[in-house]
DNA sequence: TGAACAAACCGTAACGGTTCAGAACACGGT
DNA sequence: ACCGTGTTCTGAACCGTTACGGTTTGTTCA
């Protein structure tokens, strides 16, 4: 052990109370309502305390009398790198965290590797609450949250019976996006997406895996690029979607390659993720195509070094997103109906799309 | 309340054992020991739970019992987006998790921001143990921290009396810095630092205030560089040091623009941070200055964006850094001695650091 | 036949607090 | 002397669980 003065047996307050003969009440009053008792009696109390090395009732104890916990849990069954090497992840955490933070109660990362079906931990958490983000739709973890006795508010997941939910409208801006490329002129286009199943899959994803992924937002940013295309009459079937289970910049760069390496016509890369389109990018450079002469590059979720890069994404609010979340969750203890916020998007155009390359046009020329 | 079916009163272990007319122990032993009944009772008594909408033991409860709140504290006495905005506190944190995870244990990141003296939310953390990364050396929240009967572990920080830490060399790793900055020949340099005190100051920092500074990963830097410079004859007075409260890599090109203006002779910037240096180097940019012709700008921590843009800079391994932090907290437990943990740096020449510009080199010529 | 032992279950006592309805006392007013 | 009104402190119940040390029942084996 490496505190110091560390009594035999740590004082409580009830010791405590002995040592000064007064009740218990009356030491739990001297932390908890300075009001109920004389001052002089408070400041022998808090003496004696600091005496025994008393550091204030201790959190469990009270948290069981109180019924509440001072704290929210935070389920987050990702590979944990996928949580943080992402800035638009980092920064719903981090709104979450403010939000906890204003209230004044702690944020737990409650662990739940995917594939792992140890749901103890979600089980064993000690909190007020869940904000759910980020899970696959099937998840085991997630069933065990919505078991437990508490409020919980799903992030960037379809709405679930009466749950609370925060997201944007994905589907609306990824339509946005696509029209956007489509409106350039790019008939000829590849689709880089991060993971869709728990399922490692570091290759091509046909109709059937993008129509079962489990991870809604991944479905919904597919779908919409599948409408928005089909009704631009490029049939989907034709345009290449690549997957990729982690979330590195690299990832998107080796994504890049293996679809330009069998499509070397493509005009466009769009890419469901900011970081596989910064990836892509550099693929594009390692393989002397002007972006966007050559090739138009997209992202989405609008991160720091995307826009410094001058990437076209869909920027939206995922600070906002975790604040709302937490604020939600904070101030659900008596509400009756479920709210729903959905979060404004925002299409930047950057400087990675323009029309494709005159020489490709030829190809659908007349 | 968004919980479907949730009985006036939630069903507790008791009120289970007594409908099913067994023991509380039995309830109990069905959950924690399964090997402790007959498997036909057990199923018994989990079926007649789900019936009842009983989710399980309380975890505040059987932590109170138990003596395990099943959770680490994370204590960021930071203005949060100090902490999530920066990719190498990120990664310490990922690293931290990770750690947990691998335990099976939360994390719990505890509110407390810088100014603000309500330490309650650090007395009330229902947590095994803390981890102290990135706080002022004369913090309450960590005297706090310290005060509560639970192990802990000081990141980034000088070591306390008997407490655990983990770190790198900072001073060792700067020297290196300087000496290859130095060894470049540069004598007219610059310095943009993160903020050294609890007080905003956006401006020049003097000798006072450098050696002064609350935050001992900034102070140790500054230490180096001036140790290093007085070495090879630079007196430490002649070089400007820029501080920044805010870690945008927007401050760090206010930063630069700020000494530049003041001191345009100056031939490289050392940067505390990759972020300011990432900042610096737009500002570069955008005055038309070459680098590293024009302008040596060197960075600190090796974050990933850092790498991508060639920056010289000294990489730490800012996860295995929260993993150790992890690791030797769990591991606590009966540990008598205390343990530090010096975590190895690299030197990493980018493309960001060159010898000053010639015509600059007159002013030292003979 | 009965000792020895394992399996299955139980009762009680914590764990360390908070809370609420009073008790005890002091004080000023009538 | 009596009453009302605070102020200060107390007693006991309660929060929901698990640890510990049993008891009961049934089986095995000499």
């Amino acid at each position: 052990m490496n505190r110091p003065m560390r009594s035999r047996r740590q004082a409580t307050l009830a010791s405590l109370a002995a040592e000064l003969g007064v009740s218990r009440t009356t030491v739990s009053n001297a932390y908890n309502r300075p009001d109920q008792l004389s001052p002089e009696l408070r400041k022998r109390v808090l003496e004696t305390a600091k005496r025994l090395g008393y550091a204030g009732p201790d959190p469990v104890a009270r948290s069981l009398r109180t019924r509440k916990a001072g704290a929210v849990g935070l389920l987050l069954t990702e590979n944990l790198s996928y949580a943080f090497r992402d800035p638009a992840a980092v920064g719903v955490l981090e709104g979450l965290a403010l939000a906890c933070e204003d209230a004044g109660v702690g944020l737990t990362l409650v662990p739940g590797s995917p594939g792992n079906e140890d749901v103890a931990a979600v089980q064993r958490a000690g909190v007020d609450g869940f904000v759910v983000y980020s899970v696959p739709d099937d998840d085991p973890h997630l069933e065990a949250a919505l078991q437990r006795p508490v409020p919980t508010v799903i992030v960037d997941q379809p709405q679930l019976d009466g749950m609370d939910r925060v997201g944007p409208d994905d589907e609306a801006a990824t339509v946005d996006l696509a029209n956007h490329v489509v409106g350039l002129g790019h008939r000829q286009v590849g689709v880089l997406c991060m993971r869709l199943s728990s399922d490692r899959n570091d290759d091509f994803a046909f109709l059937y895996r993008q129509q079962d992924a489990h991870y809604h937002v991944q479905r919904a940013r597919l779908a919409a690029l599948q409408r928005t295309f089909e009704a631009a009459g490029v049939p989907w079937e034709s345009v290449p979607v690549v997957e990729r289970f982690d979330h590195h910049v690299d990832d998107g760069a080796s994504a890049a390659r293996q679809l330009l390496d069998k499509h070397p016509r493509v005009t466009a890369l769009i890419c469901t993720s900011d970081i596989l389109a910064l990836g892509a990018l550099a693929e594009a450079g390692r393989r002397g195509l002007r972006v966007p002469a050559d090739l138009t590059i997209t992202g989405f979720d609008g991160i720091g070094e995307a826009t410094r890069a001058g990437l076209t994404t869909v920027h939206q609010p995922v600070l906002e997103k975790g604040k709302a979340a937490g604020k939600l969750l904070l101030g659900a203890g008596d509400r009756v109906a479920s709210k729903v916020i959905t979060l404004p998007t925002e299409l930047r155009v950057g400087t990675t799309s323009a029309p494709p390359r005159t020489a490709e046009q030829h190809w659908f020329g007349p």
